[in-house]
DNA sequence: TATCTTTCGATACACTGTATCGCTCGATGC
DNA sequence: GCATCGAGCGATACAGTGTATCGAAAGATA
């Protein structure tokens, strides 16, 4: 085919110059619509109308990538208000808030350690409002709220997507999960658990979380306040 | 080539038949020796020498297959001892020892619900050690407690791989992590991160895990008991 | 202007999970 | 005893992954 007749490469718009922020964008804009298996680097290259070698550039591998984006999410997570017990409560209930915007978040948190600069300032902002307490409470503190939260974030995320799942089809559910634990539980052999199951009242999410968060917050406060 | 010149087929060991057990066992010992992202179909059938697409008559994909897996760690995991303090406490420490046997198990922990028979069978010997405990009291105690061995675990795990992948290479962790902590906390951005780091006590890894279950254990045995 | 150096990214590789569908083998009917 | 059918198995194939390699292009230096 002659030139002439061949039209033009379409003009793409200039490939704007490439960031770690724009690359760790496209990958969280593909996590919140489809999940962290929906982040390949060849689909965040295409995001940004780039050949997937050139992130390579810019970050050194995936896990850099997932680092960044977990780096990234920290920005939203901050301490406010006054005190230890407000400062370690309103960080749980940031670190939360961040899971629930971005679901992913909770298979990252605590898979790694974390050490952006984000994730530091976020740190920084809680340990500044504890400097009341004694300096060799303060790690202990911390890191066991930061346990208890990433645990009780990670069930309760694993929790909502099951639902969903069988929500999707509610005749998958009909036909799976309910009958399987009602049958299970009718053979006997968890006699606790059915008890349980079948008499206790039934927190939601909201209140199971706070009600550990209580717990280990009252903890902490019979242990440094003698 | 013709029949008499072609060797006959190397009698493999006769395919020995197969199961979820040794099929779950195979994945174990793959995912024990070089970490979770070592365990594919592939190795598995290889190790079991069969070919990949035979495993899918006995699991949906690989997603059942990790879920196996997580409940065949879960066998290891039982509460002992009296009372519901000590029962709990005990069930936190098997899942600790279990996660420090089985690091992948770190990776998977709180990642989808566990319902198999041993997930349950674990969750039936605490909650009957709880009889006493008010029936309304005892999911509470029970998931918090359970949230914070998931994040303290995988915490803990992921610091102890940190540790482990620098100090492979001494040089590396020298021109790495140590130097870039100590700049950026140089820095003056993080005062009372620095103050932390500098004059706190540090606890070891036991330390802090027994630290913050107590925590959380007087807390809530500050709630049951009025 | 000619040579050297460095950067860059297309191609290629080894590997993944799993859908498809031709073949084999056992059971059934004549 | 033989032919036909059916079902299930698993080799092959596919679409995708992360990233090493290395030729070519661009920039710096003499």
């Amino acid at each position: 085919m002659l030139v002439w007749e061949r039209p033009e490469p379409p003009d793409r718009p200039v490939p704007a110059s490439l960031s770690r922020e724009r690359i760790v964008r496209a990958a969280i804009d593909l996590a919140d619509a489809d999940g962290l298996e929906a982040v390949s680097l060849r689909k965040v290259a295409t995001a940004l109308d780039v050949r997937p070698m050139r992130l390579y550039g810019y970050i050194a591998g995936k896990e850099e990538l997932l680092d960044l984006m977990v780096d990234a999410a920290y920005a939203e997570i901050r301490a406010t208000g006054d005190g230890w017990r407000e400062a370690l409560r309103s960080h749980a209930e940031a670190t939360r808030r961040a899971a629930h915007e971005h679901e992913w978040l909770a298979d990252l948190l605590g898979g790694r350690p974390q050490l952006g600069p984000h994730a530091l300032a976020s740190g920084e902002t809680v340990l500044a409002a504890l400097g009341d307490v004694d300096v060799d409470s303060v790690m202990p503190m911390v890191a066991a709220v930061k346990a208890y939260v990433i645990g009780a974030v990670r069930r309760e995320i694993a929790e909502r997507r099951a639902e969903r799942a069988t929500g999707m089809d509610e005749k998958h559910w009909q036909a799976s999960l309910g009958p399987y634990l009602q049958r299970t539980l009718a053979t006997g052999r968890f006699p606790a658990l059915a008890t349980v199951v079948r008499d206790a009242a039934h927190l939601d999410a909201d209140q199971t979380f706070r009600t550990g968060l209580d717990f280990l917050l009252d903890g902490i406060e019979a242990r440094i306040s003698n």
